[in-house]
RNA sequence: GGCCCUAUCGUCUAGUGGUCUAGGACAUCACAUUCUCAAUGUGGUAACCCGGGUUCGAGUCCCGGUAGGGUCACCA
């Protein structure tokens, strides 16, 4: 069986949540494990809530993923339009049908006599049933006509079971008193979120149906639409949601990034975020001995292959911890070649970058390469890579030299700093054709005549050359700047 | 509050009645290496929510409690 999963997400401004990519990746893994298509779909039925350029947004944060789609907006397919409010026509012939068939109705409740009769049915711990639910289909008729305003509800059957398989949570059983007669069409004739959903995906012969917990509860009123309309009933999957590792419950900003397209900001890459969400939930099928390291690094295309819905937790909520997508994407910086990594931080730094001072430098810098390779294992971000090239071009200004790890050789930073001066100045212009070992030589014994530790001496270069205690490698570092350069930071109060 | 779901180290999880004195990863700690910071290597601390059953035997099955979460919109 081929599966057919679709994304849903609505253009409310903000862009994708980083869950919606953990969804849209399992519905991709699924999809593609079987040869069949990922889809996507903007539910833009509510109207007050749209924002302009949000799907455009949406639609870049996902190719910027690397999850591509089969068919939706501008791809196309055979299904289209694959935005709901050009679909407004088909929602209100379902609805038209509900209506003649019995199974829904149409209800002249103002908004405030609803919420009214919501706050009642609450006391009571019953669901809402309207005062209109038997009203004949003439005299309805005969109110349009007047003008009145409406929505369409759904007649929920009394005292009925409800019943379904989720793929996750196993064989769930609802009571039909325990779902509310849901709107199905807005005064504004829309269609709200849950008439829509299922009539999009049976047309769009959706298979699965994957989406957040939270979901969960409104799955018995969808079932009940899919039974009146005849329909066959697709697979659903709940999935747990994501939150905040220290709070209870969803993601904050207080802990950082939120939104998919900020973590891409932030300098995280793309595979590191989707191998990072790959084990949000779920576990790999792989088996291994006892004591035997668990495989944690995926490409998409193996995951694509090992995903099943059988190993995604059944929890409701797992924790986003972020210090474990840190160390993913130190993973997957380190394990680039520094070649890569150098087109993937210039392509980054181009869309990304705010302060233009390193602009020029970085842009036409032909060693940029050798010094993304310095610090690329010492880097968690390509936000990190940027505050690490600092150095190479800014020459440090009002250095503290009283920190601690200066502390034992303090008093003679000034003579030593003029020691570190002369013997680079013995050095031939071209730094590459230093000698490591000729250079380590002249800097140990300078570290000797002062009855330093080597480690002290090496420390004042560094803080000298970089402006702070630590840094890439000196040596290697030094062999990629300018030998004025070196001196001028050695030698800069004389 | 009604209804629904869930429950293994701090976190993500492995575990499908005996191989569990519970395994891995992140985080954390120690040691090694080192010109710093990292990286790397080695080792350590750390969990089956509680109570009853079922069974020769339960982390694993059943029931109850507790805790956490979800939901109860003309939002999705």
């Amino acid at each position: 069986m081929t599966a057919r999963t679709r994304i849903a997400p609505s253009p409310t401004g903000l862009g994708l949540h980083i869950g919606h990519i953990r969804t849209m990746l399992y519905d991709y893994a699924l999809a593609k494990n079987t040869n069949g298509q990922f889809i996507v779909r903007i539910e833009d039925t509510d109207q007050n809530r749209y924002v302009e350029g949000a799907v455009e947004n949406i639609l870049k944060t996902i190719k910027d993923y690397g999850l591509n789609y089969d068919e939706g907006p501008i791809v196309e397919g055979p299904y289209t339009p694959y935005v709901q409010s050009q679909r407004l026509e088909i929602y209100k012939k379902y609805a038209l049908e509900l209506i003649q068939k019995g199974y829904a109705y149409y209800c002249f409740l103002t908004p405030e006599e609803t919420e009214e009769l919501q706050k009642q049915a609450r006391l009571e711990n019953k669901k809402l049933r309207s005062p209109y639910r038997n009203t004949s289909l003439e005299e309805a008729n005969t109110l349009i006509e007047q003008g009145k305003e409406h929505v369409v509800r759904l007649k929920v059957p009394e005292d009925g079971e409800i019943i379904f398989e989720d793929a996750i949570l196993g064989r769930l059983k609802f009571n039909s008193n325990e779902v509310d007669d849901q709107i199905l069409l807005k005064t504004d004739g829309f269609p709200t979120y849950h008439l829509a959903v299922v009539i999009d995906d049976y047309l769009m012969k959706i298979t699965h149906v994957l989406r957040g917990n939270d979901w969960l509860s409104s799955t018995p009123k969808h079932i009940l639409l899919y039974r009146y309309l005849g329909w066959e009933l697709p697979v659903f999957a709940h999935l747990p949601n994501l939150k905040e590792k220290n709070e209870n419950r969803k993601l904050s900003k207080r802990y950082g990034a939120v939104f998919a397209s900020q973590f891409l900001e932030q300098g995280y890459l793309p595979e590191a975020l989707l191998n990072f969400l790959m084990l949000l939930g779920w576990s790999s099928p792989i088996e291994r001995k006892h004591g035997e390291s668990e495989k944690e690094i995926y490409s998409l295309q193996e995951f694509v292959e090992l995903f099943s819905l059988d190993r995604v937790q059944k929890t409701a909520l797992v924790s986003f911890d972020r210090d474990k997508l840190l160390w993913f994407n130190k993973e997957y910086i380190k394990a680039k070649s520094a070649d890569d990594l150098k087109d993937i931080f210039v392509n980054w730094f181009k869309n990304h970058n705010q302060d233009k001072t390193l602009e020029e430098f970085i842009l036409q810098d032909s060693q940029l390469e050798g010094k993304i390779a310095l610090i690329k294992e010492r880097a968690g971000t390509l936000v990190d890579i940027l505050s690490q090239l600092n150095f190479f071009y800014i020459k440090p200004e009002g250095i503290d030299w009283n920190i601690k790890q200066l502390g034992a050789v303090n008093e003679h930073i000034d003579e030593m700093r003029k020691d570190l001066y002369d013997l680079h100045s013995t050095f031939n212009a071209d730094t590459k054709s230093w000698s490591h070992e000729e250079w380590e030589k002249g800097i140990r014994s300078i570290g000797d005549k002062y009855n330093a530790k080597h480690g002290d001496i090496f420390m004042v270069l560094r803080v000298a050359i970089v402006g702070m205690p630590f840094s890439p490698p000196l040596f290697e570092s030094l062999q990629l700047m300018n030998k004025e350069d070196i001196l001028s930071r050695l030698y800069p109060n004389f």
